[in-house]
DNA sequence: TTGTGTTTTACGACCTCC
DNA sequence: GGAGGTCGTAAAACACAA
């Protein structure tokens, strides 16, 4: 669940997707799944390299003038902000102020130090950023489109997001793994609790995430 | 405040497909 | 052989009861 700057209730709400209108659009972001097209917008940071989080080198100026800051602030997710600060809050040095709760989640600062020494071992000094509520919304829209993300997509929703394309397909991995989590749950809740109507494999609803011996996605929608 | 359970990133191992 | 899939897991981040 998202339990940072996002009400247990309008997570909900975001979840259920009966479809998508309920959820503000930002403005300029590219939606291919809408009826209109565009650019991502520049409040997110400039298009870069692929960036690893290992990878201190990458250079990323990460003070894109025309990034601004974005952060829920009400949990029906109205959440877009400016900030005025003019830089993406991941890779901004005083990102600290972009959320109330942002001291915990903007782990760049650390991450540079961190990396800036070689031969890390993922045991010695592992880490793992938060995602700002942003990112994980958007990635969540598009998980909500497709299980799968195609890799043109991936590649502009990197862009877009400022995550490198294994975040993305990273982030893709797991939440399918969450969503068989999830499903599986159900499905022993509903075993030891039978209903007049128990669900069945073949349960539409049930059924978004079968993939066949492949890997490869079987959903008909 | 703290102990504990859950969720979120990130990775390695292994597999399949092209 | 590389890309991307699942599965299992580590550890940070987080929620929440006591």
């Amino acid at each position: 669940h998202y339990h940072v700057g996002v009400s247990q209730t309008s997570l909900q709400n975001f979840m259920q997707y009966a479809d998508f209108t309920g959820y503000h659009q930002i403005e300029g972001i590219s939606d291919p799944h809408s009826q209109t097209t565009g650019v991502w917008n520049p409040v997110y940071a400039a298009p870069r390299e692929e960036w690893s989080p290992y990878s201190h080198s990458a250079g990323f100026p990460g003070t894109s003038p025309a990034a601004e800051q974005i952060r829920f602030n009400s949990p029906d997710l109205t959440y877009i902000q400016a900030q005025g600060q003019g830089t993406h809050p991941s890779f901004n040095a005083s990102a600290g102020e972009y959320s109330p709760d942002s001291q915990r989640r903007n782990s760049y600062d650390w991450i540079r130090r961190s990396s800036s020494s070689t031969g890390k071992t993922r045991t010695k000094d592992k880490y793992r950023v938060v995602y700002t509520d942003q990112q994980r919304l958007e990635l969540e829209k598009e998980f909500q489109y497709s299980r799968y993300i195609s890799i043109r997509r991936k590649t502009e929703l990197a862009l877009g997001l400022s995550l490198s394309e294994r975040q993305v397909k990273i982030w893709f991995q797991n939440r399918r793994a969450k969503e068989r989590k999830l499903t599986k749950k159900k499905l022993q809740v509903s075993i030891t609790t039978p209903t007049l109507t128990p669900p069945t494999l073949a349960d539409p609803g049930n059924c978004t995430t079968a993939t066949n011996s492949s890997g490869l996605l079987s959903e008909t929608s």
